[in-house]
DNA sequence: GTCTATACTTTGATAGAC
DNA sequence: GTCTATCAAAGTATAGAC
């Protein structure tokens, strides 16, 4: 489904180095000129690898989905206090080890319907989510989370706090309100640190 | 610094049809003919109403900002529960009511060092947040809120939290664990209940 | 303010030599 | 596999009439 023939060595060299711009510039943003010049090499040569744009566009997709799937590995066991913010925490961790990846895929979310690849997307997001889910049940299971909260809320907080930070950090860092932290994982910790407790009076 | 000439009537139009398209492409992905042909009129005099196309875009940018800060109001006191919930959802269908500005400004705040017009949409992001944080610290004063929780960290997962829900209920809602939820509000809502309480077993 | 006509550039894509 | 040369279409922008 991925990938028909396992392409080509120079097809993965152009590939490697379209994504990234695509990723910062988005399909619209980046012209097959600007490719071949960063590849150093001639228009043609790309359309001789891929049929056309869009298909150039949907293999660096394909390839970002097949990076973040992979290079997901599960927490150690055995951390004592909120192993809930230790999986946040590595979770974002991985976010900001492929920033490109992530942004590609982070843009498909972000087009809504009008997507090149929606279904795909959606698909490892879901898997991404499922994943979560798990690892929070099981620390339900174990007494670490309370047992009348939903995993998946907490699963979707992670999900949603880290996806603020990854997309916006360059910007909250300007705040005031974030000047004692050094970087978005230290803010996140803390921000995971207050939501497990909950902020309400008892 | 927002407008200099206080727009022409031509002008707003064209700027109000322009708009919820770039929202959705993007800058690049929109052509002056695309914005010719949803107006109903030529090219040139597009042209004649701004000097080009970038400065179409940033106007547009301005007119979102604009939108988005005069649709703030306060939220009536005398609530009696959880007032954060109620702020959160008042912030997340201030969002839902003006999709287009919201993307338009989210778009530059995504796009990291590279926007067209980072430092406006900084500003506005901070504005947005000083006064959550405001609101959060209100209740903290009232005893609602717990003393010693950080207010910017609440703030902070609020905006996080319906930044999600904009940008990827269309995706979410497709997911089984989500099923149960008719609307991104109701899901949201569901979601600041569980963080209010926090997850942490004690 | 709005149009038609046009200039010039860039774009995605192809043909064909090496 | 890679290149040069080329094309038709679409892109931004301007000139000038009404």
């Amino acid at each position: 489904m991925t990938q028909a023939t396992p392409l080509s060595e120079g097809a993965q060299r152009i590939l490697r180095i379209a994504a990234p711009l695509f990723a910062v510039k988005g399909f619209s943003g980046v012209s097959i000129n600007d490719i071949a010049e960063a590849v150093g090499g001639s228009k043609a040569n790309i359309f001789h690898h891929f049929p056309n744009k869009q298909a150039l566009y949907l293999a660096a997709i394909g390839s970002a989905c097949e990076a973040f799937r992979s290079a997901y590995g599960k927490a150690e066991d055995g951390s004592d206090g909120d192993r809930v913010r230790a999986i946040a925490g590595r979770h974002l961790a991985r976010m900001f080890a492929d920033p490109d990846s992530v942004r590609l895929i982070l843009r498909e979310v972000f087009a809504g319907d009008k997507g090149q690849d929606r279904a795909r997307v959606a698909g490892i997001l879901h898997q991404n989510f499922a994943l979560l889910v798990g690892e929070v049940e099981e620390e339900q299971s174990r007494g670490r989370v309370r047992a009348d909260v939903d995993p998946a809320m907490v699963a979707l907080t992670v999900l949603a706090l880290n996806n603020f930070f990854f997309q916006s950090w360059s910007i909250l860092e300007r705040f005031e309100e974030f000047r004692p932290f050094a970087s978005a994982q230290e803010c996140a910790a803390a921000a995971f640190d207050t939501l497990a407790e909950g902020w309400l009076q008892r």
